[in-house]
DNA sequence: GCATAAAATTTTAAGCTTGAAGCTTTTCCT
DNA sequence: AGGAAAAGCTTCAAGCTTAAAATTTTATGC
């Protein structure tokens, strides 16, 4: 077979940021996977109900549909399902908005907002465990290496989240 | 209500690896809405699949289903229903194994692995894209970190996917 | 040789996710 | 005023994902 060339200079960024973004993939999806365990089996719920719950938590008067789905960059469709849900164990409600029968807001219930508290604070805690190894300066450092790779694409609202 | 008091030295950086994490989140889950808007509109295909490719492609001589999601970190039930729509489309074979009646080891076939370096090269060039912010020096300091991360719960074997 | 434990994979139930279609309602334009 | 376009949400089909159960097969121990 043909002998291997020497890595031309434009060939290793390349391959780097393969790498890199392999190693991202391996840290999110081990983090997601302890996070997943720990909602399910402390709290009987899952990261999907946990993001809405934190999305409706920084709105307290509420969100509509679309509106959720934005802040959370899922699609309508996935944001029904999850809602019923959390509907049918009564921390969210849907209210109809006066003056637009199509539309529905969202907000959390008193039990919702209180069970959403304690699994906010074991969120934190296990987020903080996980990135132990990691500390503020490096935090702010990846945090502004990951501003650059978004600001392509996201223009001004960086940390609307 | 109390008042809040000033932050002490232990919470800041519960607070700062917490929106560390949500930033590699939103980055993650921006750059795989890419990659999947990318893979189906110009392959037809799912990231998922993609990543069962990728690693049998690694290990030309096949691996045990069992194997696979070692090397994928998913569940058994989820590798069976991928693998079997990539041996619908042609690009895998299931083959029994040699004194095992239970075991079947999967193999991609010529025209998945013709396949996958068509898509590898592609990916490779959306990652590079998608990532091109990133320096070669950025990307080892920050995998070193995420080395870091994962360390405590991986042991030895970092280097391996 | 036989009973039990373990292994390998599939199946199942439940949840999540996308992208598109469907339905209803509102807005826009003539 | 009325029709068309757009909006808001739900439903749908298809795919992915987990955790556990089910099934078949192999390994182990006596």
């Amino acid at each position: 077979m043909t002998a291997k060339t020497p890595a031309s200079p434009q060939e290793l960024p390349s391959k780097d940021r393969l790498r890199l973004w392999l190693k991202i993939l391996k840290t999110v999806r081990f983090i997601e996977a302890e996070l997943r365990e720990n909602l399910r089996t402390e709290f009987q719920s899952t990261l999907p109900r946990f993001d809405v719950m934190a999305a409706l938590h920084r709105y307290p008067a509420g969100l509509k549909m679309g509106e959720l789905s934005g802040v959370l960059k899922v699609s309508n469709g996935n944001v029904t399902g999850i809602v019923d849900r959390l509907v049918d164990e009564g921390h969210v409600v849907r209210e109809s908005v006066p003056g637009d029968r199509r539309a529905a807001r969202v907000r959390l219930t008193s039990r919702g907002r209180d069970e959403f508290i304690v699994q906010a604070a074991a969120h934190e805690a296990w987020i903080n465990g996980l990135l132990q190894a990691v500390d503020s300066a490096q935090a702010d450092e990846i945090s502004l290496i990951f501003d650059q790779i978004l600001a392509p694409h996201f223009g001004q609202n960086l940390n609307d989240h």
